[in-house]
RNA sequence: GUGAGUGUAGCUCAGUUGGCAGAGCACCGGGUUGUGGCCUCGGUGGUCGAGGGUUCAAGUCCCUUCACUCACCCCA
C-alpha cells in the first residue's frame, strides 16, 4: 500500500463518523438555544493574524503551523488555521461590529490544523466547535457558557469535570506574575529543565507542570492575589454555576499564557480519552479584540475538541444505534425493475431503503440484509410478481406474509409506528 | 523535537533452538432448486513493513530505514 493518509490525519467512517456527527449536531442545537448565530470562516488566514493573537513565541505559531507562501505572491505568508478564535475576532473587527454593534454571539465548527506529533485525542487535522461572545464583561455571561457546556454533557450522558480559575486582570495580574517569578527563582534548583525555560517565557505555565507538582502546589495562587473587582467576578461565576448544578472544582493550576486572557479560565476534562484529557477549554479574553486592532471590547468563549468529545462518547459504549433499512430483494430482471420502483416509492415516504444486488442468490441476500441490520426484507420473485405481490419478511420475528405491491408502504409504515 | 512499545491474511493474533507461514473472526460457496442469524463442510486471501547482512537455510539473528501506537513537549 503506497497511497496512505498523511501522518496524523484521519479517515472517519462508521461508528467514528456517527459519534462526530452526534456531537456536532448536539452542539449546534444547544448553541442555537443559547442565542448564538453561526459564523463560517476561512480555512486559510494570513500568518500575521496568528502571530498577533496566538502569540509570536508560542509553539503553535513557531513550530506547528502549516504555513507557506501564497502562489505567485511570495511575500504573502498564509497558514491553515490552527484555531478558530483569531478568525472570529478578525471577522468581527473587519465587519466593523466592534464599533457599530459590539454585542455579538457567534459559534463556529470545523477542522483546524497543527503539525504536532500525533497521539490519542490529538491529530494534525482536528475539529473544534467554538463559541465567542463579544461586548459582555459580566460574570453571568461566563457562567452561561459553563452551564451551556454542562447541557451538552447531560445530553450526551458523559462523565466530565469542569475546572475553573481566575487569572486576574491588567490591574492585579502584573503583581501576581512578579510574585510567581520570584517564587520560581527562589526554587530554581528544584525546578525541572522545562520549567527553567517556562519561567522566563511564560511563568504561569510552571503551575501545570507534570513533574514539579509539589512545587506548583506550594506556589502563589492567582486566586489569592485578585483585585476586588476580579474577586467579585470570580465568586459570582462560581456561585452561578453551583446554583445551576454544574459539577465543578476550583483549580488554581488552570492557566493561559498570553496577556489578553483575563479573569475566568476553565477546562472541562474527561478521564476516558487518554492523556489529552481536556475536551473543552475556554475563558475570558478582554484584551484580544483591542490587541488585534479593534475597539476595546471584552470577549469570552470556549472551544470543544470534537475529536475528544466523540472519543468520550464512544467510550460510553452507547453512542448510537442507527435505524436499519428496509432491504429489497429481487429475483430476475422484471422483479428488479419493479424493485427499483418500489424503493423509490418507499424512500419518498421517508423510509430508509437498501436495494440489494439482483445478481446474487436469495440466501446470500438475506444474509446481507441481516448484516446491514435491516428490519424487514421485501422479496420479489417471478411468482410474486405474477400475482402483483411480494413477500414482506420481518427479520427480527422471522415471520413473513405476502402483501400486494401497492400495499407494502402502508404495511411498513404501520409496523414502524409502535416504536 | 524527545522517549517507549508494536509491525506476520481484510481484522485480532500465534509462530518453540534458525528448518514446508498458521488459527480465530470476516469474506465467497456447498449442506437447503426461493429464505438470514446457530451448526457443519470447503474455498479465496501473504512483498512476514522495507532494504541490506550472517547462514546450506531467516518471520526468527545483526545493521539500516519506514510506519503505526502511546506518552513527554505544547495546548485557542
Amino acid at each position: 500500500m503506497t497511497l496512505t493518509r498523511l501522518r496524523g490525519f484521519q479517515d472517519l467512517y462508521g461508528a467514528h463518523a456517527a459519534a462526530f456527527s452526534r456531537v456536532e449536531e448536539c452542539t449546534r442545537r444547544i448553541a442555537a438555544r443559547y442565542a448564538f448565530g453561526e459564523i463560517r470562516l476561512p480555512l486559510l488566514e494570513h500568518v500575521e493574524l496568528y502571530r498577533r493573537s496566538t502569540g509570536e513565541t508560542s509553539d503553535v505559531v513557531e513550530k506547528q503551523m502549516y504555513a507557506f507562501a501564497d502562489r505567485d505572491e511570495a511575500e504573502t505568508m498564509i497558514a491553515l488555521r490552527p484555531e478558530g478564535t483569531p478568525s472570529v475576532v478578525r471577522a468581527y473587527i473587519e465587519a466593523g461590529l466592534d464599533r457599530s454593534d459590539p454585542e455579538q454571539r457567534f459559534y463556529y465548527t470545523g477542522p483546524m490544523f497543527r503539525r504536532e506529533r500525533p497521539q490519542k485525542g490529538r491529530y494534525r487535522q482536528f475539529y473544534q466547535f467554538g463559541v465567542e461572545v463579544f461586548g459582555r464583561a459580566d460574570a453571568a455571561t461566563d457562567a452561561e457558557l459553563l452551564i451551556m457546556i454542562d447541557d451538552l454533557r447531560r445530553e450526551l450522558a458523559l462523565e466530565l469535570m469542569t475546572e475553573v480559575n481566575s487569572l486576574g486582570c491588567g490591574e492585579c495580574r502584573p503583581a501576581y506574575r512578579a510574585r510567581l517569578l520570584e517564587y520560581g527563582r527562589a526554587h530554581l534548583g528544584e525546578l525541572c529543565k522545562d520549567c527553567h525555560a517556562r519561567l522566563e517565557r511564560n511563568p504561569l505555565r510552571i503551575l501545570d507542570c507534570k513533574i514539579d507538582v509539589k512545587l506548583a502546589e506550594g506556589a502563589p495562587k492567582a486566586l489569592d492575589h485578585l483585585c476586588a473587582a476580579c474577586r467579585k467576578h470570580f465568586d459570582t461565576v462560581v456561585d452561578l454555576i453551583a446554583k445551576a448544578g454544574v459539577p465543578h472544582v476550583v483549580n488554581p493550576r488552570i492557566v493561559r499564557g498570553l496577556d489578553y486572557y483575563t479573569r475566568t479560565a476553565f477546562e472541562v476534562t474527561s478521564s476516558a480519552v487518554g492523556a489529552q484529557s481536556a475536551v473543552v477549554a475556554g475563558g475570558r479574553y478582554d484584551g484580544l479584540v483591542e490587541a488585534l486592532g479593534g475597539a476595546s471590547v471584552p470577549g469570552t468563549g470556549f472551544a470543544i475538541g470534537v475529536d475528544r468529545m466523540a472519543l468520550a462518547l464512544e467510550a460510553t459504549g452507547k453512542a448510537t444505534s442507527a435505524e436499519g433499512p428496509i432491504a429489497i430483494i429481487t429475483m430476475g430482471d422484471d422483479a428488479m425493475r419493479r424493485g427499483i420502483e418500489l424503493a423509490h416509492e418507499l424512500r419518498s415516504r421517508g423510509l430508509n431503503v437498501a436495494l440489494l444486488s439482483p445478481e446474487r442468490g436469495l440466501k446470500a441476500l438475506l444474509k446481507r440484509a441481516d448484516k446491514i441490520g435491516a428490519s424487514h426484507a421485501v422479496i420479489i420473485g417471478p411468482d410474486e410478481l405474477a400475482r402483483g405481490g411480494a413477500q414482506l419478511r420481518d427479520l427480527a420475528q422471522s415471520q413473513q406474509r405476502e402483501v400486494r405491491l401497492e400495499d407494502i408502504a402502508a404495511a411498513l409504515s404501520a409496523s414502524a409506528k409502535p416504536d
